[in-house]
DNA sequence: CGAAAAACAATCAAGCATGCCTGCATGATT
DNA sequence: AATCATGCAGGCATGCTTGATTGTTTTTCG
């Protein structure tokens, strides 16, 4: 942690605040190469020296966004309403399709070769892969102590990854949901 | 576009060849920003004019470099080998954990913010997509005519990618071989 | 109210990647 | 054999991004 200052100023950590959501934007719409300081700086409404001032490099800034990204997704976890296991099975793939996850995307794949964020993006995803695998066995109602069942979540978890990463090229609703269908009915036979 | 002309000098075809072999290295191992031409050339053996006289821009060579990506993968897909229906699942999620694959996916990130590589891209792993499920459907035996199996397939097959995508940061080998066998346990009941 | 500290803005210098251009070597054509 | 086209190598200039420095404004506290 670099930031020893316990910001005190609402001003100050506004523009923290907007320059963290600015980053995650960026990297969702211009992804890594095109998420610049001046970018993001821009975006937020401040300044470069600004954006300098709360995160001396541009690697704290971008290290910080990874967290907030990571907690962002853990609130959308959490919200998630809890319905059927169709509906609950929607609901996580969605979860997939979003700019955060998008921003995610991105970051997991720039993190892949440096190596500084590399171990915090690993650890991070490590952490919103198992509350996600947590809150998936609750909505889904599914019994870990039967043998499979574990498996069955992960695999359907790694399922909606993929729809989330073939999204990011082509949005093709029509398709995610009628494998979302068919999943959830697999899924669901499997729980029963 | 310069010469379309028939590459006739074999030296020609060669380091074309070597430094379309190099790009899709360098994806692999050092993503799209550490991509550049100067160390694409590098590991090619050849000078940054040399790649510059086959590619004019940098954005021709990764174009080329999709193309590329995109017939290999299409090669690798049609040499599996035809097993019972859990190899098949086994060797289907192999095809995404290894370098072709993560080269393709630094692709797909960085042609998702490149307005000019988007549409090649997304064309050619459309293409690749659909000989995937293709010969997905021929490796499971699967009866296409029943409701549901191709959408069983098809998320099978994002199952892989999303397994795929997150070997990009760990290689949790153990935890894939566990979720591919109980799936292809519930895709062989669902397929018999 | 005044001073210190923090937040913010703007400019500067350095490094790097791309694209262009020139020069040289090798193979093809007549 | 002569000439031309092609493949290849290296240097040059431009633009951009980053990080550092300096100056200005705002907030906080004595």
């Amino acid at each position: 942690m670099a930031a020893v200052t316990a910001p005190k100023q609402d001003r100050s950590r506004a523009t923290r605040q907007r320059l963290l959501e600015a980053a995650v934007a960026c990297l969702a719409e211009h992804g890594w190469a095109g998420s610049t300081v001046a970018v993001v700086a821009e975006r937020a409404g401040v300044s470069r020296g600004a954006a300098q001032h709360h995160f001396p490099t541009r690697e704290d800034l971008f290290t910080a966004a990874v967290e907030y990204v990571a907690e962002e997704r853990s609130q959308a976890l959490r919200a998630l309403p809890r319905r059927d296991r169709h509906e609950a099975v929607a609901a996580l793939v969605d979860l997939y399709t979003g700019p955060l996850f998008r921003a995610a995307l991105h970051l997991w794949v720039a993190a892949s070769d440096e190596a500084q964020l590399r171990d915090r993006v690993t650890e991070l995803e490590a952490r919103v892969g198992r509350e996600s695998h947590r809150i998936a066995v609750e909505l889904l109602g599914a019994d870990e102590s039967r043998p499979g069942v574990r498996e069955t979540v992960q695999g359907l978890l790694d399922m909606a990854r993929g729809l989330g990463l073939a999204t990011l090229l082509t949005d093709d609703r029509a398709r995610r949901e009628r494998v979302v269908a068919q999943w959830a009915r697999l899924v669901n036979e499997e729980l029963a």
